[in-house]
Formats: structure tokens, C-alpha cells, sequence
DNA sequence: TCAGTTACCTAACAGTTGTTAGTTATGGTG
DNA sequence: CACCATAACTAACAACTGTTAGGTAACTGA
């Protein structure tokens, strides 16, 4: 039984678990398991139902994984406009890229069970599952790519790098931090530095200054 | 039926597919699809044999799974360290990270169905069948930890980047490539140009020169 | 008080999974 | 020829999967 259920349990009139507790557990074990061995029964056990009650609230579990998908999408893309858009004007490439790459390690690796599961089970999924995902993703991307081509046309950027290429890139090594990363050992704050900073400057030491 | 099983239909005598043509349809299908979805049936049938006769060459299920693991990570690898140690002595920084980083993107993209099934589900299989990984893929770290060492003890690259976090960075981001590099719109070899030459001197544009 | 809604439960279904036991055909060796 | 290892096959198993139909208890508004 997961807290959740422990939690029901204990009390004397158990509120209902609902649509919202079923997405949450359902998020956590994706993140923690994968896509392939989380069962309906292990999701419904650990929400403290039954296996069929859980076709109250959902048609089928790719409705279940279709809506856990969405909402880590859309998790970190509030957060990562919202930490942009804070900005004060005229701010920077350095502190504008920090920002997102920030935000978007934080959702990632402290906040958002959601955004981990997404970034965890996108590749397992069916492709019908993954289709309906691609919509809220685009979105996202474009945030991106809005934002490196602004900084590019500020002349902070190189002129002749590609920016889908380095969005992809980016956002790549950001997201595989998840199979690595201990929270108990570092900060994703730090980590947002370290990233920026490479990213930004590289790691070659250089003869001039 | 694929491609193997056709081909040792349309013999007359045909000879046996072996330990080696299970395992070499097993990380095709990881590969594509994934290691939830792909069950021993599926194997079997591309194969062209039948399940439980995989029984013959397999203890499990599991154990092939190890196997397909482990000769991804040996691919790439030898790729790595052959197209290092093939450089002449006094090869610069530059040079030598673009040949290991292209030597990993090939082995991942162009060259190997056990090292892109290898990236593609480690993180979708048991416990146990990672824990069995291990070692092969510390090997690996270890080798690209050296060459990342060698060249900060150089002075080549900037003393204050930590090799473990680096080499993360590094590889997390070449094995992202794999879920949207497409082999028919560009080249292995650009895409290694492009990676190295982002990791060394960094995306922002320098007032200097 | 009573009908309606909400949120669950029980029990079963058909299909798929990894795995096993026992059998069979083939080709080389004494 | 008989013998034996190799490499497969058939048929079944228990467990588990997503899913469905029908039932039940508790709260809500009229």
C-alpha cells in the first residue's frame, strides 16, 4: 500500500481517491518503474482501490498515460516561461539560458513526478500514445526554439549554429540527467550552472583573456 | 517473417539459426520497439523458429536480454578506443575528443543494432539484468574518463569541469540523439562535427579574435 | 423520504507472457 | 549399421494483462 492508501486507510472516513489521486500515484510509479511493468492492479493497489474501479474515471490506461504525459509537458513549460518572462528587460544570453535551463532541471528533478515520468516513458510507449503527446510537446519546443532564435538575432549567439539542432541537443543532455542524477547529492541549481556554463562557453581552456 | 527467416525459408536445407541469429534478431526488435513490447513469440517468429526453442540456446528470457547488453556496450567501446589510439602521438584536445565522440555516433546510428538497443532499453529492463550490465558499461565510463583526464591534465581542458559530471554531460547527450536522428537527413560525421565543436567552444558568440 | 449521483467493489473474460517436459528430425562418427 | 549430439518442435502450465458487467454503499438535493 502506497502513503496514499495508508493515509485513506487511517482515517476514519476515507475521502475518495478520485481521478486526480489515481493520475498521481499512476505518475509517480511510471517514473519510478517505467511504462512496461506498471499494471493497472499495481496502480489501483497503490491508490487503495481495486483494479476495476479505475475505468470509473478512465476509458483505458493509455487514457491514464496520455494524461500523465500532457501534464509533465505542460509542468515544465509554465515553469520555464514563467522563469523567462520574469526577467527584466534587456537581460542577457548568459542569465536568459541559465533561467530556462534552470527551470527546466528543477520540474525535471525536484518538482514534477509528471515531468519525470514523461521524460522516463515517452520511448516505451505505444506510438499511438506518443502521437496524442505530440501536440502539448511541440508547444514546448517552440518555447525553446523562440528563445534561441531571439538570442541568436541579439548577435549573443553564434550566427551559424542550427537552433532545432541545439534545441535537441540541449534538451537532451538535460533530460538524461534523470538516469544519473541523486538529489541527495547535489542541487539541480548547481547542476543548471555547470550546464549553462559548458553549453555557453565550452570546456576548452583558452590562451586569450 | 523477417528478413533472416525468409532467407533460410527459400533455402532448401536450411541451415540452423544458432545462438548468434537469436541474438542478432533480439537487438533488432529491442531496438525498434522496445523491450516491453518484444516478447520471446516475437523473437521466435523473426527468427523463423519456434518459442520454446529458444530454450535450447537460452536460459531465459533475461539472459538474452544480458547479452544483447553487453555486446552493444563491447561495440562501442573497441569503436572508441580503436579510432583514439589510432591517432598520431600529439594529437591536440580537438581532435581527439571529435574522433571519440564520432566513433561513439557511428557505433550508436550507423553501425551496430546491440549498441542502440543497448542505449534504447537499459532503462526499461530489470533490476537484475542491469546490475548483470554493469561492469561492462564501467569499463567504457572508465575509458572516456581516461581520455577526458589525459586532456585536462594536458592543460587543454579548463581545470575547474568536473570528468565524472563532463563525461555524464557528454554521453547522455550523444545517446539522446538516438530518438530523433534520422540516418536518411544527415550524416553521423556532421553530427559529430556539430557536438564537438558546441562542447569545446560553446554556442555564445566572443568578442575576441 | 426518496431518487440520483458518485465512487467504489466483485468476479469473470479472453489473450498474452515466460517457461517446461517430452518428442523428433538431421547429420556426423565409431 | 548403430550411436549421439545438435537444433529444433509440440503442447501445455500458471501467472498476469487490460477490460467489462453488474452490484453496493454513502452522500446530496428536492
Amino acid at each position: 500500500m502506497s502513503e496514499l492508501a495508508v493515509k485513506q486507510a487511517s482515517q476514519g472516513v476515507r475521502s475518495p481517491v478520485g481521478r486526480e489521486g489515481v493520475l498521481d500515484v499512476a505518475a509517480q510509479l511510471f517514473r519510478e518503474q517505467g511504462y512496461g511493468s506498471v499494471s493497472l492492479r499495481k496502480i489501483a493497489e497503490a491508490a487503495g482501490i481495486k483494479a476495476g474501479s479505475i475505468y470509473y474515471h478512465f476509458g483505458s490506461k493509455d487514457e491514464i498515460v496520455v494524461a500523465v504525459l500532457d501534464v509533465g509537458i505542460q509542468v515544465v513549460h509554465d515553469s520555464m516561461r514563467q522563469a523567462v518572462s520574469a526577467l527584466p528587460e534587456g537581460t542577457g544570453a548568459e542569465a536568459s539560458l541559465h533561467a530556462a535551463i534552470g527551470a527546466h532541471l528543477r520540474a525535471l528533478l525536484d518538482v514534477s513526478d509528471y515531468t519525470s515520468a514523461n521524460v522516463r516513458i515517452f520511448g516505451q510507449v505505444p506510438q499511438s500514445v506518443r502521437d496524442a503527446n505530440l501536440p502539448t510537446r511541440r508547444a514546448y519546443e517552440a518555447e525553446w526554439d523562440a528563445l534561441l532564435s531571439r538570442l541568436q538575432q541579439d548577435g549573443a549567439l553564434k550566427s551559424d549554429v542550427d537552433i532545432r539542432h541545439l534545441r535537441l541537443m540541449l534538451i537532451g543532455a538535460l533530460n538524461a540527467t534523470l538516469d544519473w542524477f541523486d538529489p541527495a547529492r547535489g542541487s539541480a541549481e548547481a547542476l543548471s550552472r555547470t550546464y549553462a556554463d559548458v553549453f555557453l562557453n565550452g570546456i576548452l581552456e583558452r590562451q586569450d583573456t
